[in-house]
DNA sequence: GTCTATAAGCAGATAGAC
DNA sequence: GTCTATCTGCTTATAGAC
């Protein structure tokens, strides 16, 4: 194996080439999906997305930078789905923590088996700068909510709160629960209980 | 590859060979601590153990059984801990749910590496019955503990209750964190604030 | 019972034709 | 730009010596 590579923005996609990377992670997300990381080869993936392995890696120089990229589109859609939140706060500490694990059930709900994957995958990747701060916007959104509302440690409390909600919906998804509110709802409770106790 | 055997009990031990078991097991364990499931390759672990491959494939059918090995011994020691727990209620929610909330803390907070890579693995073994049957016990020891407390759905709680430590304790974990004082009252904040709100 | 050496298979990655 | 064919290296697993 060479150096591991992780950036795939060092080759500037063509307009026309979108369609081809977009299908190539697809085909990703949807082995990761229906049959976990161990079948997710480039071969594997290369077929799926019905391109040939050398295709593939004329648009990702590996295929740890193909997972660091469906990572960043992930975590970059429900960062957006959280800032949206936080755009309308209803500045009620209940109903804004409520509005945030809503946002976030939903996104996991979309497509819970590759969420759910994804989360087991990404520590073990090594993350390039954009996902790492893509992170960092999350707790940092989170703990800028809690500070304004005069959470003690909001840093701590964001960790905190990030990591039940993903433990939470992530074994949710793997017993099949399907039921958005009743999820939303058990969660708020915890983190309503842990900030408010 | 062959055949995936998960159990490596169809080659009874002799008693003298507990302790190269023994050796396997933790050489296995202290890779996966320092660096990851990716380097934890059977010659790897022959090589920490200081035996050689042809000796860990005579106790093990293979390394998916080691990895299962390794998973119920970790599982059953912290059901026993949970058993424990359990056997001495204060008959007082808030109390009960932090010792036991206590206990599981503490339990991971040993090697924090390691049962946070055992609660990724695990999810992607081919289960045996053996093991599923411990993590169908905790959720019954909590379950059942809840049950006596007149919580509602109370198998569901238990989930919740298990997914939302687990997810709070691997996430402490990664960060380094060692305060196992705080880290427990924080997750029984969340816990007790989910049953009672 | 434990070792060494090796077989067998596969994944990642590349070269070169078209 | 995309494909086919192939190489290289590594991992699992086994055979056979000691």
């Amino acid at each position: 194996m060479s150096k591991i590579v992780v950036d795939p923005r060092k080759r500037p996609r063509q307009r026309r080439s979108e369609a081809t990377v977009d299908a190539i992670l697809e085909a990703a997300a949807r082995i990761l999906e229906s049959d976990g990381l161990d079948a997710l080869t480039t071969n594997a993936v290369a077929d799926r997305a019905g391109v040939s392995v050398g295709s593939l890696y004329q648009y990702f120089p590996g295929k740890t930078a193909l997972l660091a990229e469906l990572i960043r589109r992930e975590r970059g859609a429900l960062v957006r789905r959280i800032a949206a939140t936080a755009a309308k706060p209803a500045s009620n500490l209940e109903a804004d923590v409520a509005a945030f694990i809503d946002a976030a059930v939903a996104h996991q709900l979309t497509r819970p088996a590759l969420a759910r994957a994804l989360d087991f995958l990404e520590p073990t990747l090594p993350l390039d700068a954009e996902s790492s701060t893509l992170n960092a916007n999350l707790a940092d959104i989170v703990s800028a909510f809690l500070m304004r509302h005069g959470v003690t440690a909001p840093e701590q409390a964001a960790r905190d709160l990030i990591a039940l909600t993903k433990g939470m919906v992530d074994a949710a998804g793997m017993t099949g629960e399907t039921d958005h509110a009743s999820l939303s709802s058990r969660v708020t409770r915890a983190a309503v209980g842990y900030l408010l106790r």
